[in-house]
DNA sequence: TTTTTCTTGACCAAAACTGACCTTAAGGTT
DNA sequence: AACCTTAAGGTCAGTTTTGGTCAAGAAAAA
């Protein structure tokens, strides 16, 4: 994808390090600086920030404004079980819709708490849930969104701890 | 059969190239540009990826909106599918009895089509199906096992084509 | 004839981008 | 110390560009 915010994403990506693990755990940005060279207005780095860099994706960002100001944006790992299972309850809601189930499988699987296959049963196992919410029960798009939600959860809160 | 369904999925799958083995594991579309070039509605293209690209057939949609936004069709490989497949329908009859899940769970674990960790997240989200469908819908033990049934026979014909 | 599949169009949601206007911090000046 | 200036970064709302969903009707298959 080729529009100037995946673009700059990449390059605070490149910036934390290419490692996975060894990679630095936060990295320093100037606002401005950044714009410019991108040749783009400054809040469109906040929004690749708001977009990409969020807290369900695995990361804090902080600031300062003023003379010497900067963006500071840390990654979160998620070494131990209590780590995992927080970040489960922060990314899943009380309801999913279809393009959430895709993007947080996503984003699992970007961050290596699930492989390929893993997320393939996943998917499978919400999908059928829904279509069977709506082709046998008759439930409305959001009641399935919520039983595929509390599913997920269940799934993932087995995974983190084991 | 030459409706436009069908005419559409075949030039996808063109798109991922003739040769199955060295073809490409996905392919990107722009939606209107495909539904501008075969002469109908967008909406044609979800059906068309909806009936047909589906994980249980061994595919996997991805998409984005906006500016540069993008449909992203990965397929899963193919090798020796047809005998996996075969065993499936062995393996999962009509209906699962609390007891036959767990007998069919370790004969699979067993055989090694599934680690530890997939026989997990299978059993979670099949027992869930059937807490579901006992406290939510008061559907009779067999029913309950009708539908852990084809859950777990589609979750193994899409590992099939993993 | 009944059921399933296909097709369409109206309406919705989200992503990308921009610019005007706002807030905060540092450092010098009075 | 109080004030001012300058140099950051923040927010928000609007526009444009995509894709998604759903229900209803048409067509095809059973």
């Amino acid at each position: 994808m080729s529009n100037l915010s995946s673009i700059i994403e990449r390059y605070i990506n490149e910036l934390f390090g290419s490692e996975i693990e060894s990679g630095k755990s936060s990295v320093f940005l100037r606002r401005k600086e950044l714009a410019a060279s991108f040749g783009c207005v400054p809040s469109q780095i906040n929004y690749v920030l708001r977009s990409r860099f969020t807290p369900e994706k695995g990361y804090l960002v902080e600031s300062q404004r003023g003379g010497h100001g900067f963006i500071r944006i840390v990654r979160l790992s998620y070494e131990n079980a209590e780590d995992r299972l927080k970040h489960v309850d922060d990314i899943v809601g009380e309801s999913l819709s279809g393009q959430d189930r895709e993007k947080i499988l996503a984003v699992l699987h970007d961050r290596g708490l699930i492989n390929a296959r893993e997320r393939l049963i996943i998917e499978v196992a919400l999908r059928y849930a829904d279509e069977l919410g709506r082709s046998e029960f008759d439930l409305s798009p959001y009641k399935r969104g919520v039983i595929q939600a509390s599913m997920l959860r269940r799934i993932l809160r087995s995974l983190a701890l084991a």
